[in-house]
DNA sequence: CGACATGTTGAACCTCATCAACCGACGTGG
DNA sequence: CCACGTCGGTTGATGAGGTTCAACATGTCG
């Protein structure tokens, strides 16, 4: 608990933070904020790098920064299914426990902010509000999940893609403090392969290929790449998605 | 806060209460557990009552006593994913928010320990170590709806039938303080009709019917009657099921 | 007893997975 | 500089796994 002018510059850090107000660190005053910045260590990670491995514990959490995180369950045959993705400002790490019983991995290049697991777990303790302020979050995290087991179980081919694009889309107008009309012409950038969105959606990635071909044939999107999508109509994309 | 004769009595029943030690409230001290048993309401509840609608907010928490109850979401069409059973003594409701994107509906008949919305959210907030545990439930439920996302997306329909009748054979198992050789001949119960396995499957009904015959074939289990199923070998069916 | 719900079985169909070829972009090394 | 391999993505042909539709069996309740 030194409080040497070096900290004072590290405190600082936190106060810039661009995704400090939505983050779980959001519930902090500055008192609190100040312990969470003295353990706190910034991150930046390649696409593709394994962040937290199934085997090892992690030792470590984190909020993202930056970039998409995938979070990934497997079989032993090697199937796999991708159970979250976090964007920033999201966290990444499971209170109270070690085990994760998946791995996570850079789908972008990615910045994290992490804390040692020991030390984040003793700020935990003594600070109700960031442990109200997690809780909120997982709270929210179970809900998505269980708005992808009825997309998983349920949902066809189509749909499914059609839903995942309509989350992007929604996600990027709600970022952007986008001036434009939110209902025209939405457009976003996928931070993910096919592949990975196969992996989100339970299909192959031909089926993610094909589908994407027929949303574009129906013009319900347009591509102005392989990454780059345009939703001229939402709702006629919220319509094939089932809602 | 009165504390009337009665109020007595009614502590008693927490006290006496069968999953007392199991359940949220198992983190309260007596102090604790008399504010939280005063705002408490027993409630029976037949098979197949809806217990939260989709559209109201849900006025209440609850502990499930007994019984099983189901999480469901559905699609417009009428399609529909059960996301979650709660068994006793799990816990009903979502904190911090009436809102509920599913609904949930008694698969068996059922008894509940009931908590008006309202109180139940002022005890928690004046008692942490209830919210804690609620944290940690929270976090259990968080990981079974991974688990379960990687079933419904990547899972062929043998492996999931598989699954599912292996969960309930080590839940049984875990439960009935058994006296018998934990891993020869389990047998259980199953709460559910073959449209509740199907709906929590991802699956048909027809679908689940011949993969439980093929694995009565397989003699990988056995049926006593349509509901009560025997595991002679549970390496077996683990190895059925893809770990 | 008939009506209804739950479950099983059969046959036909269809969606999606599989296997394979191909394309363009990119990077590397001869 | 261009040939080459690799990677991400698309498209085509084929077939299997699961759905759909239908009939039937069994058990329960008024």
């Amino acid at each position: 608990m030194h409080t040497n002018p070096g900290t004072d510059v590290e405190f600082l850090r936190c106060n810039q933070c661009a995704i400090r107000h939505h983050a779980v660190c959001g519930a902090l005053n500055q008192e609190e904020l100040k312990s969470l910045n003295q353990i706190s260590r910034q991150q930046k990670l390649k696409a593709g790098q394994v962040i937290i491995s199934e085997e090892e514990d992690a030792d470590f959490f984190a909020n993202v920064v930056s970039g998409v995180v995938k979070l990934i369950k497997t079989l032993p045959d090697g199937r796999q299914q991708i159970v979250g993705l976090l964007f920033a400002p999201d966290f990444l790490g499971r209170a109270f426990g070690k085990q994760q019983a998946f791995y996570a991995e850079a789908a972008t290049d990615v910045e994290l902010c992490s804390f040692p697991h020991d030390q984040f777990e003793r700020v935990l303790k003594t600070h109700p509000g960031l442990e109200h302020r997690l809780f909120e979050y997982t709270l929210n995290e179970l809900d998505s999940a269980r708005e992808w087991m009825l997309l998983l179980g349920r949902k066809t081919a189509e749909e499914k893609v059609a839903s995942f694009l309509l989350m992007l889309a929604k996600r990027s107008a709600l970022m952007g403090c986008n001036h434009q009309d939110p209902d025209v012409n939405l457009r976003f950038v996928l931070p993910l392969t096919r592949s990975d969105m196969a992996d989100y959606l339970g299909l192959t990635i031909e089926t993610v290929s094909r589908q994407i071909t027929k949303l574009k044939a129906r013009q319900i999107i347009s591509l102005e790449d392989n990454r780059t999508f345009l939703v001229p109509d939402k709702l006629a994309l919220e319509d094939v998605a089932g809602q």
